[in-house]
DNA sequence: ATGCAATTGCAAATCGTTTGCAATAATGGC
DNA sequence: GCCATTATTGCAAACGATTTGCAATTGCAT
């Protein structure tokens, strides 16, 4: 277990301070986001949604998660291959080993990778805004 | 100046090899990835292609860079936001640091980072097929 | 040269995502 | 609480990158 989440984010405080109104559908869909653990797609959270509201669409999800996404309280991952993926924010920053059987993702997390590639852009002469780790690899037989 | 590349692949021996045909777009198209020194993406294939015989088509480029990926004799990239980008394979293994600004590429490698990245995946329980490790950032005024 | 299968160009289809628009609903002022 | 105004919605159509079906063309072994 590489379970970073915590503090569960109050989506809806953030959405009040950005000056955005509070709508059924992004109650909704921030409600879903709020008790995921996973790392779901537009379209998985879109499923979710329609569960609970049929009338919700698509688009009003892939709107909502660039909203979010804009105010930093999401994460949005574009795995090899399929659709962007989101993660709620907040927790401290990892990267991600994905699980190509199964598509499972596992965080984890390290300073010493961190710190290389500070030195390694610096030598370079750049400053890193942001980067992407990815490890792809499948569960080993032998421990 | 990180470039590795040092021996330019035969490509069209290695279509020979796989037993497909050298046909007259394939020959055009190798021989433009056979002296690039950047990371073009199909269109910009596209274009340089067209320029040497305007019938070949952008199908072809893609169906071309698919098969030659599917060889194994080059790379693809997803970086973030665009197309996928291509590079010829053969060098040695590395990651990229892509400008932010300007969307150049700069290879880099680190054994150290690519230690520790076996080292976290085993610790999960993986073994590594594949990994991604991209840095994004700008250049810096202090050298 | 000849024939057949591999390959092409083209247009249409695909996938994930975004957008224009008219209809609807959330909020601030009363 | 009610209204007006304005943001937000659902829908369908547009989007960009890439793939595909198909009939026409081409490479290549004979």
């Amino acid at each position: 277990m590489t379970r970073t989440a915590i503090q569960k984010p109050d989506y809806e405080a953030e959405l009040r301070k950005a000056g955005v109104r509070i709508t059924r559908p992004r109650r909704i869909i921030v409600g879903i986001l709020t008790d995921t653990e996973d790392h779901p797609d537009a379209l998985e959270i879109f499923r979710r949604a329609v569960a609970i509201d049929s009338s919700i669409s698509l688009s009003t999800v892939y709107r909502t998660m660039k909203l979010l996404e804009g105010l930093g309280a999401i994460h949005r991952h574009a795995f090899e291959g399929g659709p962007s993926r989101f993660e709620q924010a907040g927790g401290d920053h990892h990267d991600h080993l994905i699980d190509i059987e199964t598509g499972d993702v596992i965080e984890f997390k390290s300073d010493r990778i961190e710190q290389l590639q500070n030195e390694i852009a610096r030598s370079l002469g750049y400053d890193i805004v942001h980067h992407r780790l990815e490890l792809y690899g499948r569960k080993c037989k032998v421990k």
